[in-house]
DNA sequence: GCTTGACTTCAAGTGCACTTTAACTCGTAG
DNA sequence: CTACGAGTTAAAGTGCACTTGAAGTCAAGC
């Protein structure tokens, strides 16, 4: 199996290598086998990067993220904790793309907005104040 | 009109007043009227605060805000840095939605995987890669 | 043997969005 | 008159996710 430097790694993936040490001083990356100190990956890091990475993107914070890893590298333990996150997060995630909704309902009709103040824009204030339409991606 | 003091708008819009003056400061609140030295609100300003709160809690930074605030306040002038900013943020905007909506499908599909490493389940990974239900939203 | 380039560690620095602290001013109540 | 609570400022501090800098290690090429 081949073996990967941490600069191979990074350029790959696209993140910089000190970025790939951090994750790994926060736990998020197991540490790898050295030759001569160096850090040597396989390719099976790159599942675990991207992992990381869409959690990060969505919202998770590296605590998070490495719970929400460990719920699944470990076979029983944390079990609770990491269901307790989950559901947690699941509402966060909820409220994001509730907000991501109406900001881009908002972008999208301040193009048709020639109000002076928005605030006043009776088209941005039916926007911005809809509820999730609950039956998408619900 | 009744005037409010820093205090009062603080309490009722549900943040802090050090947040106020750092958005007075940051130019994405008006500077109100003082009444010896203190700010005194009117009941505008909270219309005012949630277009920022939305805006924010949707990604925008604050310099962002401020030329999207501005975008509409002032009658002709920035359109052009507006619209172009507009357009990029509808695009991240839009890529903020698809990873919240894998984020949230992966915490769905987490609680049935049995899998002992999350990056070899099946269902994950269907679950994680699928692109943009461009119909939705959209 | 010396240089080069990619790696190593540890500590300190960065940018954002605020918060906290210290020292101060007011208007009001006792 | 004093004390109190709520407000004021400028400057420093906070937490997160990294990045940068300094000083050193190591294998390969000349």
């Amino acid at each position: 199996m081949k073996e990967l430097s941490i600069g191979e790694v990074a350029r790959e993936a696209g993140l910089s290598a000190s970025a790939l040490r951090y994750y790994e001083r926060a736990g998020l990356l197991p540490a790898p086998p050295r030759r001569s100190r160096q850090r040597r990956y396989t390719e099976a890091v790159f599942g675990r990067i991207s992992l990381i990475r869409l959690a990060l993107e969505a919202g998770f914070t590296i605590g998070e993220t490495r719970l929400f890893l460990s719920g699944f590298s470990e076979q029983t333990p944390p079990a609770a904790r990491w269901r307790a996150l989950a559901v947690r997060k699941l509402e966060e995630v909820n409220a994001l793309m509730d907000r991501a909704r109406r900001m881009k309902l908002l972008l999208e009709t301040s193009f048709q907005c020639r109000c002076p103040r928005l605030e006043d824009c009776e088209q941005f204030l039916r926007a911005a104040k809809r509820k999730p339409t609950s039956s998408c991606l619900g």
